[in-house]
RNA sequence: CGGGGUGUGGCGCAGCUUGGUAGCGCACUCGCUUUGGGAGCGAGGGGCCGUGGGUUCAAAUCCCGCCACCCCGACCA
């Protein structure tokens, strides 16, 4: 392959695209891999091509690998299958939906389990066909609520979707594993430093559940990591560790007079400067906050809810609403309403809503919380004894400095990644609802379970482009940069064509190759240009042409050295840099 | 959906307060010079100032509605 930049589409940018704010959306758009074309979608130019077709082209060797048979389905397609799933209700807002001409309805796919589903329900009859894992690459389509750093998400977006189907968990828990190897090989060769995080499967239901997270402080997904074991996961999936209960010194609760303590911070500061309970080490953490929300369950009348939590921690309702999944929750306000919630001095004691409280509320924990009268608190007020909460709940935030719930020594780090791949095992979800059987070894019909494995390649591509740059511009991995090498043609007199031949040579080599052979633009010009693009390997064809020497240049290390241009194919196809 | 910000040639911006018929830099075209780190000089082309309405003799500028984009949050995954 060989690439002319004399005629090229391609424009870089000099000045930062104002409303471009991530690094990767104003690198691509400056370099000239993309250009804005709607709200949330863009048009790849043909650097940009070339690159989704290599991030493109290693997830699909992988999935073939994986045994992975590939195939494509429209992207326009009719209500009814989504009717079935329920999903058409369900995604509400979020899927584009349309009618043709007669009025019938129809939504561009936000995904395809249905029409997987479908597909292996037409063409399967035995269990002689499984086990079975299908896939394709696919625009998906989603009206997400906000758009967000350019390719990071859009409404419109390239994905890999791709099901397994089993006759048994075990099945689907080898191909889950199968998958799961497949993706770590994949993000390995994309160069994207990842974490891999239990995830909580949430409504979809389903036991098993990873996301892979390219790590980047852009990115919109918030997990924690332990240093000192393999532990990462989600926010929402962290499980409280909870100290060991000294059950030795109960206190008796006592009432207390708090006046304008609506706050922990205000409740705490007057503790101690009265000596509640005889003590002035009060802290937030020796505090209950009892926080009300209305959950609202799918179908049914909402419910007001207590969370108790630790006072030195908010409520997160992230976390809160994994809880709850699939009902979701939001802050009471209607104080009014209710005259038994005093609002600022709630405590769990003869409280009329159900109570679900922090795991650290442990049975023997005491704790200075709400006296359910205005201006008044409670101390010594002990789970088990004073109150029992209806459960636990993990709704408090996660801190760094948290224990890790997998080892005994290490504490938790709070990191930020962009979700490029999730993984998780369906189970009969799909099949149940379009009843797909078949038949069995023994005549009797078996129901498949499945598994559902997605990678955003758009996205992929803005995840690579977060992890590879610097101030200059982007410095692509070689496994998916556009070309090889960037050949640059100094200027003078003869360089062009002598770079026109190099070229040529190398790209019968078998490299790409992306040969700046524009005319009368000035040197420094080309190098940013060649900084910017990112190609991991640039020559410069110069002023030591006449004795036959071109530059070599490492876009990452930014080394460079002097050698003949004879020598420079073979030094570049061994993978020198 | 809530809060904040911004919409003026392809890109980055000024002009708006105090209404008077649109400007700068880059990019683009032509000519000459230049040619290893975003060249110089000269001559050009390109904009219903996001959009609809209103006020006014006159609106980029003032008023109202809408739309779009960016950031934060909610939502989604």
């Amino acid at each position: 392959m060989l690439l002319r930049m004399s005629t090229l589409l391609l424009k870089t940018l000099r000045e930062e695209p104002a409303d471009a704010e991530v690094p990767s959306h104003r690198l691509l758009l400056r370099a000239g891999y993309v250009r804005r074309a709607a709200p949330g979608g863009y048009t790849w130019l043909p650097l940009g091509k070339l690159v989704l077709d290599r991030v493109t082209a290693v997830v699909r060797e992988e999935m073939t690998a994986a045994g992975g048979q590939e195939v494509s389905f429209p992207a326009l397609l009719p209500r009814e299958p989504y009717d079935v799933s329920g999903r058409w209700t369900e995604y509400g807002d979020d899927i584009f939906t349309l009618q043709d001409r007669r009025g019938a309805d129809h939504l561009l796919a936000p995904t395809h389990e249905e029409m997987f589903t479908l597909l292996v329900q037409d063409m399967t009859s035995s269990y002689r066909d499984f086990p079975l894992v299908l896939f394709q690459i696919q625009t998906k389509f989603r009206d997400e609520a906000r758009v967000r750093g350019g390719l990071l998400r859009g409404r419109e977006f390239l994905m890999k979707d791709a099901y397994s189907f089993d006759l048994t968990d075990a099945g689907l828990a080898e191909a889950y594993q199968r998958m799961r190897e497949a993706y770590q090989r994949v993000f390995e060769r994309l160069g994207l430093e990842h974490a891999i995080v239990s995830a909580v499967s949430g409504a979809m239901g389903g036991s098993a559940s990873e996301e892979f997270l390219a790590t980047s402080e852009v990115g919109e997904d918030t997990f924690v990591a332990c240093p000192a074991c393999s532990y990462a996961a989600n926010t929402e999936a962290v499980v409280t560790v909870v100290a060991p209960v000294d059950r030795g010194t109960t206190p008796a609760l006592e009432v207390h007079d708090t006046p304008d303590t609506p706050t922990i911070a205000s409740l705490v500061d007057h503790a101690n400067a009265r000596r509640l309970g005889g003590r002035a080490d009060w802290t937030a953490a020796d505090t209950l906050k009892n926080v009300v929300v209305t959950v609202h369950h799918p179908g049914r009348a909402p419910e007001l809810l207590a969370i108790g939590v630790p006072g030195d921690r908010e409520v997160d309702m992230k976390r809160l609403n994994a809880a709850l999944a699939p009902a979701t929750a939001t802050l009471f306000d209607d104080f009014a309403a209710r005259p038994d919630l005093v609002k600022g001095y709630i405590g769990p004691q003869g409280l009329k809503v159900r109570y679900l409280a922090d795991p650290r509320v442990a049975d023997g924990t005491a704790w200075l919380t709400g006296a359910n009268e205005p201006g008044r608190h409670a101390t010594g007020v002990v789970a088990g004894r004073d109150f029992t909460p209806d459960g636990t709940i993990e709704a408090a935030e996660v801190r760094a400095g948290d224990p890790c719930p997998r080892c005994a020594d290490g504490t938790l780090t709070i990191r930020r990644g962009i979700e490029i791949g999730h993984i998780f095992q369906l189970g009969r979800r799909y099949t149940d609802a379009f009843r797909l059987d078949v038949l069995g070894a023994d005549g009797k019909p078996v129901r498949p379970t499945m598994g559902s494995y997605g990678i955003g390649l758009s996205r992929a591509v803005a995840a690579i482009a977060e992890q590879h740059h610097d101030e200059r511009g982007l410095v692509w991995p070689r496994a998916i940069a556009p070309a090889d090498v960037h050949i640059v043609a100094a200027g003078k007199d003869g360089q062009i064509e002598a770079a026109l031949t190099l070229g040529a040579t190398l790209a019968r080599a078998g490299l790409r190759v992306l040969v700046d052979d524009r005319a009368n633009i000035s040197a420094g010009v080309k190098f940013t240009d060649a900084e910017l693009i990112g190609i991991p390997q640039a020559v410069v064809v110069g002023r030591r042409l006449s004795e036959g020497y071109g530059e070599l240049r490492d876009r990452r290390t930014g080394e460079q050295r002097e050698l003949p241009l004879v020598d420079i194919a073979g030094v570049i196809t061994t993978g020198l840099g």
